[in-house]
DNA sequence: ACTAAAAATTAGAATTATTCTTGCCTGTGG
DNA sequence: CCACAGGCAAGAATAATTCTAATTTTTAGT
């Protein structure tokens, strides 16, 4: 317990730090985040449980799937949906969308080439205000790509 | 699957119509593929089952479910996901995207303009093969057209 | 430090969309 | 008529996710 002063006036604590967009940051919460940006391979919420509980052996899957909700509505890391299967994490912010690769499985990140925007391509309802894409690849890639 | 005939000489009987890509119409399915195509709001799988009802009161959730999955296989129906919600059918065979207004809850097909290609608009990896793709959309229209 | 209030965690129950199982029915060909 | 294949119905089973209730941890005030 580090004693704060109980100084009258005083300024206040460091303001929320920035970087995690106000939450509040847990062990629990750390760890997850941490794995997320470490093992970017866009895992599920039953991936992250398994890989946690290497280092937090008492972390619950409620806890998994609230963080993930959490650190999602924080804008810290995208919820990614293919089909019906479970719900995958990314930690990627820069806008893209992912290309799946029935082969191996595995799931690349798909940037925008420079100064495309999605309405140069779509005929979109008139006065739409769109506030999010998803964009999903499914397909093939040559074994060497794929081992990558 | 399709049984072909082990008859030596002899015509076959009718080919399957194409229109249906080799489906067995039954009462249930002429049904709901109607329906799908007259209703092109882009109803989940309990919305069918409930208005299928008026015409067949004694189909079953389940039939309607297979329904669908064998108007997809046979490639007559889009089935599209948004988020992790209830999945919906969609009878445009079309490459086409989704706009889901949050106001109204609709969704609203999006074209792709004319002469543009996914592959111009996006940093696939190389060699990649792609033979399906996903785009949706989320936000808002004003009401005028929403209510279209 | 002491305490009350707020937020997070946990374990397990509940929910929900979907799939599976089982038995019955129907239409077709021999 | 009989056998067989495919379809259908009803309800059970499954799987991802969410909810509930109880406990623990953190925060803030004094």
């Amino acid at each position: 317990m580090v004693d704060l002063s109980t100084d009258s006036d005083s300024e206040f604590s460091a303001e929320i730090p920035a970087e995690t967009g106000g939450l509040r940051m847990t062990k629990q919460r750390q760890e997850v985040y941490r794995l997320l940006l470490e093992q970017r391979d866009h895992p599920t919420a039953q991936d992250v449980f398994m890989r946690v509980k290497d280092t937090l052996p008492h972390i619950s899957l409620a806890t998994v799937y609230n963080t993930l909700e959490a650190l999602v509505q924080h804008g810290l890391v995208r919820q990614v949906n293919f089909d019906r299967e479970p719900s995958r994490f990314c930690p990627n912010l820069a806008d893209h969308g992912h290309f799946h690769d029935k082969v191996s499985g595995k799931i690349h990140d798909v940037t925008f080439k420079q100064g495309v925007s999605l309405a140069d391509v779509l005929e979109l309802p008139p006065g739409a205000v769109v506030t999010g894409i998803e964009i999903t690849l499914r397909g093939e890639l040559p074994m060497e790509e794929s081992a990558k």
